[in-house]
Parts: C-alpha cells; sequence; structure tokens
DNA sequence: CGAACCTTGACACACTTGTGTTAGGGTTTG
DNA sequence: CAAACCCTAACACAAGTGTGTCAAGGTTCG
C-alpha cells in the first residue's frame, strides 16, 4: 500500500485521527480508500493537512470557515450571489463602475490560468 | 428623527428585532444611532436587510458564513492564504511549473506569512 | 493465529449560532 | 404623566462545530 494510514497521517501533521475524519467529511481533504477501505493519505493530502493547520492557527478561522470558501469555489451562483450582497456596501470603493470590476474579481483566476499572458493586459 | 427605529425596521424587512440586533452585532448591517442611542434604520439599511434575507434564503448559508465573507473582504491577509490554500487542490492539472503570477499574488501585500510554503513539491 | 491497526457508529461535552422571551431602566410622545 | 417604544443583559434552547473516547467488527502483518 502505497500512503499512510490514519495514525500515521496524524503524526506527521498534527491532527488527531478522529480530526483527519472530521476534515474528510467537512469536504476540505479527502483521502483516497485502499480496496478494503482504509485511508490513505499521499504526500499531496498530508501537505495540505499542514497548510490547513497553520491556516487556522495563524489567522482565527474554523473549518467551517474554509469549508464555505471552498462552497464559493464550487458554486459559482452562491459566489455571486455574496459578492453582490457585500459589493453593495456603504464604504465602496467606487472609482470603477461596479459590474466590470466585480467580473474582474471573478473571472481573475481562470483568466490568469488559461492566458499565462494575461498579466500584460491588466497591467 | 430621520430613520425607522428597530421595530418599524422589522416589520418592512421581514427580521425580528431581536435578530436585527444580532446580524448588527456579527458585524452585516449596522445602523446609525440616534442621540439617546436608538438604532435608526436608513433605505440603505432596509435594502441590505431584505437583500441579505434573500441571500441566505435562496442558497441555505448561515449569517457567520456572509459573515467570513465579509471577514475576507477586510482581511487581504486572511484572503491571501485563504486563497493560496483553496488553489493547491488535489485536481491539479499539470505540472505548471509555478506561474509568475503566483509569486506576485503573494507578495501583494504583506508578507506576515513567514512560513516557506513549499506547496505542490512533495514527490 | 493473534496483536495491532482500520472502519463506522454512537455517547459525551464544551462552545457557537440563531432565536425567543423576559427583566430593569431610559426615551418619546399623545 | 403614562402608554408605548428603545436599550442592554440574561436565561433558554435547538442545531451545528470541534474533539475525545469507546464499542463491535473487518484487515494486515509478524
Amino acid at each position: 500500500m502505497d500512503g499512510l494510514t490514519i495514525n500515521e497521517a496524524a503524526e506527521t501533521t498534527g491532527w488527531s485521527p478522529r480530526m483527519l475524519r472530521y476534515v474528510e467529511r467537512v469536504g476540505l481533504v479527502e483521502p483516497r480508500r485502499s480496496e478494503s477501505g482504509y485511508r490513505l493519505y499521499g504526500p499531496a493530502e498530508l501537505q495540505r493537512l499542514r497548510t490547513l493547520r497553520e491556516l487556522l492557527a495563524q489567522h482565527d478561522v474554523g473549518l467551517s470557515d474554509v469549508a464555505f470558501a471552498l462552497r464559493l469555489r464550487r458554486d459559482e451562483a452562491l459566489a455571486s450571489a455574496t459578492e453582490d450582497w457585500l459589493e453593495a456596501r456603504p464604504e465602496r470603493p467606487e472609482h470603477v463602475p461596479v459590474p466590470d470590476w466585480l467580473r474582474w474579481e471573478q473571472e481573475k483566476h481562470q483568466r490568469l490560468l488559461t492566458t499565462p499572458n494575461a498579466l500584460t493586459e491588466v497591467a
């Protein structure tokens, strides 16, 4: 079997086995399974678990917060709705006509990923 | 006094007075106060309360979720850290040699994140 | 085979979120 | 002035979050 089992993963990441199962449940780090159903943590998952730990510790956030951020990533409709609401707040920057900058914010990443030279057109 | 008092605002927005205080506490809609400390809701706040209600109802999110989204807006360090973590998703498509824009993204703001994140390099 | 480890499920517990309600005490207004 | 309304504080409570622990039952490996 390649990959660490849950207790081994727990030891190298600082999470408890119990919490590793919980982290999986909330959808943040989902290791693959062996034939017989054992969780197998690869290097990628281990790294993710460590950085997740840092993220939670350094800024004071909960797993549910990160889970929500992930949900924003996946559910575009939710992301737009949330952005829109947050955007309509009194202390808005107001230089840029809202629609443009909003779409820019939302599609920034896709654009940069798909067109590696996109920086030149923004700068 | 211009502006609706809490009970009036409650009636026109669908929130209970209790919840209006709670929504204020979590920092989502903070009305100004009269001399004597009465909450005064103007048209902007009322509209915000109504759209907030819709947002919560249509997508299944909680006030705390929206509060977190707001926090992401205000705390750039947190936003970057969260983005970075979400970005290092398991389904990394190819071995793209850490594009320049990523470093740009990270250096754009303060370097409070003192950890040498060895992302995606665990082979 | 048997010790050691894994799995799911469940009981427990403290804390947070979301709401209602009630109490003691000012403010506004008919 | 007194009814009606506002304020904060606080008790209550269900549901969710974050963790530990223990139980019954497969899996792995020396």
